[in-house]
DNA sequence: ATTATTATTTGTCAAAATGACATTTAATAA
DNA sequence: TTATTAAATGTCATTTTGACAAATAATAAT
């Protein structure tokens, strides 16, 4: 077999920052490392990438490998590739932020695998240069969520407009006005009122709502503006 | 030394996406590429990622080797990695766009290297999967360019109004309205009028301008929207 | 010297979006 | 019947936007 003759090979690995919501707070998906170095550290969930993968492939595999979880929002995040990121030898990873349901997944997150959620900003001192990951991943997350509506992706197929509202003030860290954000959502056209109401949160309850699947998909591109006096 | 035992170990490139403006249209930089395979086919400048650097000093060093360009608007892209990409041996790219002001460095590029630019809509057949990182490349720069100023680093550092509408046209393939483009742009507080008068383009003459670099890093990533009936 | 030419520069106005702010409403609990 | 509490909705002044045309400055032509 033909080689590119004496240039110096690397692992490649993929990571996943794990954005989840439990309806109150933001949550970060950890796991303990399995092996050496730093094992039984915390960590983000990360694998190496295979022989016949891509970095995507690998993202999906190694996320379905250690939470059960299929067909998660996953988005590139970037490289991470400092020669001495890894003590033990070069590996360069490829970070990806993913965003889930957190009470789609809870069962089997404590039952079968060992992942653990942690309030964002309260996760535990990690591996390597993964909590600049998690640094860069949120930034990204608010910037892009800011823009396009992928928070979403962290709702129930049912959910609230203070719900919603919740979430986006986590994830940007700032208290938005009621009566402009749900002006705002709705403008967008994307929501769809339904009869049922959600009652656990007070004696009014407030109505569900769940995702215009079609708008959302053909517009996701569309240009938003979600937060108010937005500063990326 | 400790390994991480059993795992393949991959090649790992660099590519650079190099966008230049010449006043006129929006230009591509080629390369022939110098080694087997594909040798004498056009390719995106590039090479691999040495044992000591990391991506983006690899992207740099390349850079510079390739056309004697230093300090160069470099932002990573993404990583390209599907298994077969390269033909000879696995190979993972990490994609950087680049711009630079192509008046700068003409002479270099002539002379001593074997660089070419080209329109980007006339750029000819690349190698691999240089074509994908190009049009993937195309459409981040106009996605960064309508909420940053980014534009201004592939123009000199004296520029005119009108030079500066017809790139954001070029990069937007769009007509933008002479007096709202112009009002947006002064609004920003970025552009610092000159004395001086560019008469190439006219008999009345365009007013120079140049960058307040000041407020150019201080507001990069205040959020701008330069594009009207922006649709990213 | 006057006029024509041409790209540059600037102005207006109605419509839409934004941000700041308070009241009403629906359901349960007292 | 009233009190309580979170949800839902309304108003208004300001700013931003998009669509549209006229004025200006310099040279070229007559």
């Amino acid at each position: 077999m033909i080689e590119y003759s004496g240039q110096p090979h690397y692992l490649v690995a993929v990571d996943c920052i794990v954005f989840g919501f439990d309806g109150e707070r933001l949550k970060l998906l950890l796991v303990k490392r399995g092996l050496e170095p730093e094992i039984n550290k915390w960590s983000l969930i990360g694998g190496f990438v295979g022989a016949n993968e891509s970095p995507d492939d690998a993202a999906n595999r190694v996320l379905k490998k250690n939470t059960g979880l299929e067909g998660i929002y996953l988005e590139q995040l970037q490289i991470y590739g400092e020669p001495d990121r890894d003590p033990i030898e070069r590996t360069l990873s490829v970070g990806y932020f993913a965003l889930i349901d957190i009470h789609k997944y809870e069962a089997q997150l404590s039952d079968e695998y060992h992942a653990e959620w942690f309030l964002v900003n309260e996760s535990p001192k990690l591996i390597f240069d993964h909590a600049q990951m998690v640094a860069d991943a949120r930034k990204k997350l608010r910037y892009k969520a800011a823009l396009h509506p992928i928070l979403f992706e962290m709702l129930p197929k049912k959910f609230t407009i203070p719900q919603l509202q919740l979430l986006f003030e986590e994830v940007n860290d700032t208290k938005i006005d009621t009566r402009n954000f749900s002006r705002k959502i709705s403008s967008t056209g994307l929501l769809i009122k339904l009869e049922e109401k959600d009652k656990s949160g007070s004696k009014k309850g407030a109505f569900y709502f769940k995702l215009d699947k079609k708008k959302y998909k053909a517009n996701f591109q569309a240009f938003l503006n979600l937060i108010p006096n937005l500063k990326l």
